[in-house]
DNA sequence: TTGAAAGCGCTAACAA
DNA sequence: TTGTTAGCGCTTTCAA
């Protein structure tokens, strides 16, 4: 009972050639019914099932897709992760995960690694390396071979491909604006680094929510952070100078400036209103609950693996960006 | 440009044959020094790589590992796989991951889909339908095929089959311990129904703490959930009985007690003391900061994956139950 | 030193 | 109605 049984075994069994077999599997007129029926009832008797490996070979696809992201401990990929899987599967593909690790390295390896007929195309978030670096030789290669690529959350303008993203300007912009709108008059800003494009186009909502609302910029009240593990010593200091709101591009600065706030004993949210960016397991088990942008990993998932298979199945050349809505889901950490 | 070259390609454009190339390529002395130069120059030139579907059907091995988890927007299994990806990729291995959901269904469809050549082996956690209706048919019939298969956390002590878990008994145990060392004597439990083998035998754990510090057993004091979105129904006729101590088997039910405890207006630690389990986002962002019993998800994924591709790698007998240590975090939810 | 041929498991055009 | 053959891309034995 070892090992799976081929249609070799079945033919020799049976005493008919290897493409009666296939034939008679396939249920081809061609083949007659009471041989169809011998073939059959053996493959069932015996499990048979076609090889994987053989049939990608033959038809030149393999229905996996590769998904490199940057990593996986981490709610909003792991949601995306969840939808790509869901849609793709219902379209009968299976999916290879990489994690790049925020590596620029590994995440050429990987790239090099699926890209050697492992998958029919990619589905990608690049990594912070990458994007500092600008270095996208690799995607441009496996582009030029004529394998479909889906670049989302972090992504390069200059790369012609299928895109899907959020409004991360808009979704910014929207919670400044209700910051402003529940009284706030001084607003402060937790980002990450320019480079990451994602919090640059956060920081520019801010922004823009501010000048609109007539309020100055003041350099002071904005904290990029570059390392984690040092977030809550940048974000102190901020709470130090009497802000009464703050916007922070993910959860886990939020949280911090929540806990932080704690320790200082403002209250929040009478004396200090505080917004997120993401929608996961911390804002809704944060005190109190956080008012937070919500984006939509699964369905960004979703709509990255349709588009995925999309090209993959009919190799069309006009290249979309989806644009996933956000949504501010207002909870307990903002005024009124 | 399009499309990967072969080594037909470089054998028609060089004019040789396809084995000259084949042997030129892998620097065979079979092939003359000049010939080898030549071949190796154009394959570098027009960026050669070897197809691995080919190799995977010549060498009736894939490099892949398959692996099937009940959820992966889950901090625990998203530790898991990146503890996976991190030993599989060190040993050339690539992970494809497919999710049962929780679905006794898909986690038979999943299984059979990869099993049919796309994986060199398995690495599974079970769903808690899986686990509740007993059926491991699909699991026997892929050991029986020959191929090995590693079960993790949520584990079926029948299989026959290497294993990787964590002493949940001992984690809860010492966990409970901790509470009546810091003083608790009414320590309720929140804990999942029993045909999910973690729960069972972490609510042994707490029995067994229990009883071996006299303190009698009182049935008002365990809450099992079935129904996550239930929980805080259920939870909050346990802070109303005066417990002075809870110990949760996750993290979300810890803090759902934390934040009951909130509102209610009882304070954390002095009044009530909160022991979690899994070390994850929310514990260290919890206020107070929860003490928790962490299990090592990344240790366990590298386990899992190293005993996986040692009996790909080896094809050895012996069936091996790997326990990983837990280890308590001491936070500010409990006292002293 | 090179190449022909077989084979991994499967499909499909064509021949018998 | 069935079988032969070629081919997907590669490796490897054996013959030239």
């Amino acid at each position: 009972m070892k090992g799976k049984i081929t249609l070799k075994h079945i033919s020799k069994e049976l005493d008919v050639s290897i493409s009666t077999v296939s034939k008679a599997l396939k249920d081809s007129p061609e083949i007659s019914q009471e041989t169809r029926e011998k073939v059959q009832a053996f493959a069932k008797l015996y499990n048979y099932r076609p090889n994987n490996i053989a049939l990608s070979l033959k038809n030149r696809k393999t229905k996996n897709i590769g998904v490199i992201i940057p990593e996986i401990v981490h709610h909003f990929f792991a949601t995306v992760i969840e939808g790509i899987e869901q849609e793709a599967n219902a379209s009968g593909y299976n999916v290879i995960i990489c994690l790049s690790s925020e590596s620029f390295d590994k995440e050429v390896i990987n790239m090099e690694m699926l890209a050697n007929g492992s998958i029919d195309g990619f589905i990608l978030s690049l990594t912070k390396e990458t994007q500092m670096k600008k270095d996208y030789h690799h995607l441009v290669e496996v582009i030029n071979q004529g394998m479909p690529l889906v670049l989302f959350d972090r992504i390069a303008d200059e790369i012609p491909c299928d895109k899907v993203v959020i409004d991360d300007e808009k979704g910014a912009f929207d919670a400044v604006n209700k910051l402003i709108e529940v009284g706030c008059k001084k607003i402060g800003l937790i980002s990450t680094v320019d480079y990451v494009s994602v919090g640059r186009l956060r920081t520019q909502g801010y922004l823009k929510a501010l000048i609109k609302n007539n309020i100055e910029v003041d350099q002071n009240l904005i904290v990029k952070i570059e390392d984690v593990a040092h977030a809550s010593e940048m974000i102190a200091p901020l709470l130090d100078c009497g802000v009464d709101g703050v916007f922070a591009v993910n959860e886990a600065f939020a949280m911090t400036a929540i806990n932080l706030a704690h320790e200082k004993g403002i209250k929040i949210p009478s004396q200090l209103s505080v917004i997120g960016f993401t929608d996961g397991e911390l804002s809704k088990y944060a005190s109190p609950a956080l008012t937070t942008v919500s984006q939509n990993g699964h369905q960004i998932g979703q709509e990255a693996a349709r588009m995925l298979i999309e090209k993959i199945e009919e190799e069309s050349e006009v290249f979309q960006t989806k644009v996933v809505k956000t949504k501010l889901i207002v909870r307990k950490s903002t005024k009124n």
